[in-house]
DNA sequence: CTTCCATTCGGCACTGAGTGCCATTAGCAT
DNA sequence: ATGCTAATGGCACTCAGTGCCGAATGGAAG
């Protein structure tokens, strides 16, 4: 999800009431990490971000609750493709591999957006403060996870065998994708897959 | 490991140069604990924890890098614990078997203190600030079972598989604290042994 | 075109965390 | 007493985030 400048009228079919937002959330995003990558996260400013996108400090606030949002764009949109996809998997497939090909199916990006989607998961995971932020979007992705296993096995969501798996799956991709942004040329679905096999196997033991 | 309160002179044999410190680490942590039983940790400044204890502000932050950090206490020197532990372990015994050991003994607590550390460990997991906080802390925690599981693999600790093992070795000791937090009765090691067992339980299918 | 209304903008002032600087204080040794 | 050492704590500063409120913008109704 590159930033969609240009025509931001779209939308839905709302009559448009009242002033236009003057700019997006996409837009933004864009901006900031342009600043990140230049003088680095920690050395750039909300006023920085603000004036390099025409914006009063006041209103950058009321597209980004905070500084470290910016990294993560839509991310629930995101999830809301990972529960649809979930629940449009057949009932009589395993619960390891339905979890299993939704991870890789979530972690699937259009080779255009590599670089892009690296530079952001290489500030959100090298970063200290964006990477403890980044617990609380976690949190959102097991709770996804964990919803749909619980269904499976027909317990509640907040019992400990959904919440064990939830965790597990995001160890696992996190895992991954710590290799992924070391090695330049290696393909991150194919670390997920190694990953889950690899935990299958010393499990299995 | 309570406030150790009353003597805070013992130490080495070092022979006590310059002006003594006029508090500790686990008198300011113990004072914090207080207030934010009482208010809230948002709603508790540090001002008002350095008022409490008796210092100035800016002295607070030399004993504390942050006022996530207060509930934390010595967390380095349990992480030694587990370490030390994890390397006495006999290498015949099976790589998962002596991790498991060691995440279940790390884990024990002396019963007397069992209401302390519910409520310690109720902060950490339900307060947004300390839950993202604890992301640093928990990475020092992985790494310690990664460099463990890197040296009996005969492989470097970042790369896949020891990453991949202590994520989730994290993410199930983690599951297992929220199910202890809710269930006021649960005991902590057998619901540790329980996800472990059902990971294991799960992965084999 | 004017008026009304919804909605966004953005300045201002404020709180609170965290930091650098530095004079002051407390303990120990000579 | 003098000197050395280490901890203290006040002061001023930066920066993130928030509440308040008037100003600006654009569509709709008159």
């Amino acid at each position: 999800m590159p930033t969609d400048d240009g025509s931001r009228a779209g939308e839905s079919g709302a009559p448009r009431l009242g002033r236009r937002p003057s700019t997006t959330q996409a837009e933004l995003s864009h901006v900031a990490l342009t600043l990140f990558a230049e003088r680095g996260f920690e050395d750039t400013t909300v006023d920085d971000i603000a004036a390099a996108a025409g914006i009063g400090r006041r209103t950058f606030f009321r597209y980004f609750a905070s500084k470290n949002d910016l990294p993560w764009g839509d991310f629930d949109a995101q999830l809301d493709g990972m529960r649809r996809h979930l629940d449009g998997l057949p009932d009589d497939l395993p619960l390891m591999d339905a979890v299993c090909a939704a991870v890789i199916e979530f972690n699937r990006i259009p080779p255009e957006e590599v670089p892009w989607h690296r530079q952001r998961m290489r500030l959100l995971l090298n970063v200290p403060a964006l990477l403890a932020h980044s617990t609380l979007r976690f949190k959102a992705w097991r709770d996804v996870v964990a919803e749909y296993a619980a269904r499976r096995l027909g317990v509640p969501a907040d019992s400990l065998e959904p919440q064990a798996l939830a965790w597990t799956m995001l160890g696992i991709a996190l895992a991954a994708y710590e290799q992924w942004l070391v090695h330049e040329d290696a393909d991150l679905s194919e670390l997920l897959e190694s990953a889950l096999r690899m935990l299958g196997e010393r499990f299995a033991s």
